[in-house]
RNA sequence: GGCCCCGUCGUCUAGCGGCCUAGGACGUCAGGUUCUCAGCCUGAAGAUCGCGGGUUCAAAUCCCGCCGGGGUCACCA
C-alpha cells in the first residue's frame, strides 16, 4: 500500500521551524517509502486567519525543497485541499453522527460553558461540559433547532473506556475516556472543529500514517473515538517530540521562534536548515552528519526518533551552515550570495568569484560575507581604535611607510608583485611579521578578520590600497 | 490539579543485561599555525547514566517508588 502522508498547517501566522519541521520529517518519510507528502491547508478557525500566510507555508516548503504530491495548487484526486471549501462533507457527516446516535446538538451558550468551567476548575474538578443538552428531549431539540437557535454538534464519548494505540514512535499509549470531553464537532458558525475536519479529510485523503507533534497526543483518543463512529479504519500514528526552546519549553512564537523564511533572510543556507531540523529529534551516524535532501531520504526512518525533547540549539545550526556553505560549489556559493549583497556590490566577476573563493572557508553564516569583505567599499574608513591599536609603534609605521612607497612603484599589479614587494620590505625591517601585516590589514582592508592579506590587496587594486595607506598614515 | 510522555557530558545523542574504567558530535578551553580568524592542525576538560530501592553472578539497560521536566485538558489548531 502506497505511503500517504499530509502536512496539515493552519493559516494563522507563518511557521516557525517547529511546524517546518513537523513538514519535513512527513515529507522524508513519505520519499523513503515512495510515497505521496499532501499538503492540507486547515483554516477552520476563522478567527485566528491571517491573510497571506497560507503563501508563506508554500514558500517555505519551496524553499526547502520539498515539493508536495497534492495540495491546492498542485491538484490531485482527493480535493480540495483546503478545510473551508469542504464545509458540506463536514456537516454532512457531522449530522450523519447525530442520526446514528452518536453525537448530539448543543445549544449551549460560551457563557453558560465559561461559568460551568469555572466552577469545576474552583472545586478542583477537571473542566468539562455537563451533557445538559445530551438530556434534552427530542422534542426539545427540534423546537430550539426550529426556532433557529444556535448549535454545535457534539461527540458522545463514552464514560470509561481505555482508548489505546500502538504509536509508531511513542509505543503503547492508553488513555481513558473520562479525561475527554464531549468534544464539539461542528461549530456554531457552521465550520468543523479540528478534530472533525482532521478525520474526516485524513480518512477521505487516504492518508495512512500521521505524523505530528507530540502535543497532539491527547487528541488521538478523540480522534481514534471517530474513526470508530464512522467505521473507519484508522491510520498509523507516530507522535515525534517537541522542540524545546533555550527554556526547556515547547517552542513558540513566545521565545521568538523564527521561520525558515526569517533564518534564510539571516544568512543560512535552505540546506543547512533542512540538515538541522532533521537532526532535531532524529538522529543517524554522529549527528553531525552533513546530510543532503536526497541522503536524508535514504537514512531517515522512524525508528531513530527519539522520544525526550531536543532543545533548539542555535550553534548547532551555525555549524551545519559553515560546513554546508563549504560544500556548495563556487558559483552557487556566488549565487546565493548575490541576495545579501547590495546592487552597487563594488566587486563583479572574476575578481568577485575570486574573493568568494577566498571567503568560502571563513563563513558561518552568508551574511559574514558582508563584514568580511566590508574593505571592497571604496568609500569605507578604518576605525581609529584599530588603527592606533595595531599602528601604534613607530617602527612599526615605518615599515608600513615604506611598503607604501615601494607599492607605488609596483607597476603590474599582481599577487607576486605586491607579495614580492611586502616580503622583501619586512626582511629588510627585520621586524616579526604578525604586527606589520597585522597594521597593513586593518590600514588597507579596514578590519582585524579579513581574507588572506596579498589575495585581499590584489583585488582592492592599488589606487584605494594607496589611498589607505596615506589616511592610515595620516590619521594616526 | 487530572491524564499522557520523557530524564545519559552545557547541548544533540549512541547504548536494547556482560564488549561501558559509558562512545561520538556541536560547543567550550589550551597549545600550535614565522599574516588575521569567524580558517586549519593537535590536545584537554566535561556524564557518580535524575534519586532511592529491588531483580540478577552481572543494570545506563528489567521492575517499583520518588523527584524533576514537558505536553494536554477551548465553539484554537
Amino acid at each position: 500500500m502506497t505511503v500517504r502522508v499530509r502536512f496539515a498547517p493552519s493559516p494563522t501566522g507563518i511557521p516557525h521551524i517547529g511546524n517546518s519541521r513537523t513538514a519535513l520529517f512527513n515529507w522524508l518519510f513519505a520519499k523513503h517509502y515512495q510515497g505521496k507528502f499532501i499538503v492540507r491547508i486547515e483554516d477552520t478557525d476563522r478567527k485566528r486567519l491571517v491573510p497571506g500566510s497560507q503563501e508563506k507555508i508554500m514558500e517555505i516548503l519551496d524553499v526547502l525543497g520539498l515539493k508536495e504530491d497534492e495540495s491546492y495548487r498542485r491538484g490531485g484526486p482527493y480535493g480540495p485541499y483546503i478545510q473551508s471549501q469542504r464545509l458540506r462533507l463536514y456537516q454532512k457527516y457531522a449530522h450523519q453522527l447525530i442520526r446514528e446516535g452518536k453525537a448530539y446538538y448543543c445549544f449551549c451558550s460560551p457563557e453558560r460553558l465559561a461559568k460551568i468551567r469555572k466552577e469545576q476548575q474552583k472545586k478542583g474538578l477537571i473542566p468539562k461540559y455537563d451533557r445538559h443538552c445530551l438530556h434534552l428531549s427530542k422534542e426539545e431539540v427540534e423546537k430550539k433547532l426550529r426556532s433557529g437557535q444556535k448549535y454545535v454538534i457534539r461527540l458522545k464519548v463514552p464514560d470509561d473506556k481505555d482508548i489505546s494505540w500502538s504509536d509508531l514512535i511513542q509505543g503503547k499509549i492508553t488513555i481513558n475516556t473520562v479525561n475527554i470531553d464531549d468534544q464539539i464537532l461542528l461549530k456554531s458558525d457552521g465550520y468543523p472543529t479540528y478534530h472533525l475536519a482532521v478525520v474526516i479529510d485524513d480518512h477521505l485523503m487516504k492518508v495512512n500514517y500521521i505524523l505530528r507533534g507530540s502535543e497532539w497526543i491527547s487528541s488521538t483518543p478523540k480522534h481514534l473515538l471517530l474513526y470508530q463512529a464512522f467505521g473507519w479504519q484508522p491510520p498509523k500514528f507516530g507522535h515525534f517530540p517537541l522542540i524545546l526552546g533555550p527554556d526547556k519549553s515547547k517552542l513558540s512564537k513566545r521565545h521568538g521562534a523564527k521561520s525558515v523564511l526569517d533564518y534564510i533572510e539571516e544568512g543560512y543556507l535552505p540546506e543547512a536548515l533542512v540538515n538541522f531540523m532533521a537532526f532535531l529529534g532524529w538522529n543517524y551516524e554522529d549527528n553531525s552528519a552533513i546530510l543532503t535532501l536526497e541522503k536524508l531520504v535514504k537514512f531517515f526512518d522512524l525508528s531513530h526518533i527519539g522520544k525526550s525533547n531536543p532543545i533548539f540549539d542555535r550553534q548547532k545550526l551555525d555549524y551545519f551552515n559553515r560546513e554546508h556553505i563549504r560544500r556548495l560549489p563556487l558559483t552557487e556559493l556566488a549565487k546565493r550570495l548575490k541576495r545579501y549583497l547590495p546592487a552597487d556590490y563594488p566587486l563583479k566577476g572574476d575578481k568577485f568569484s575570486r574573493l568568494v573563493e577566498l571567503c568560502q572557508p571563513r563563513m558561518t553564516n552568508l551574511k559574514n560575507f558582508l563584514s568580511l569583505t566590508e574593505f571592497v567599499y571604496p568609500q569605507k574608513i578604518v576605525e581609529i581604535k584599530d588603527l592606533t591599536k595595531y599602528l601604534k609603534a613607530a617602527e612599526v609605521r615605518e615599515v608600513v611607510k615604506s611598503i607604501r612607497q615601494r607599492l607605488a612603484k609596483v607597476d603590474k599589479w599582481t599577487l607576486p608583485s605586491i607579495k614580492g614587494t611586502i616580503e622583501k620590505e619586512m626582511k629588510r625591517s627585520g621586524l616579526s611579521r604578525g604586527k606589520v601585516f597585522m597594521a597593513l590589514r586593518v590600514a588597507i582592508l579596514i578590519r582585524p578578520v579579513t581574507p588572506p592579506l596579498f589575495e585581499s590587496i590584489a583585488l582592492l587594486g592599488k589606487e584605494l590600497t594607496l589611498q589607505r595607506l596615506d589616511v592610515a598614515l595620516n590619521r594616526n
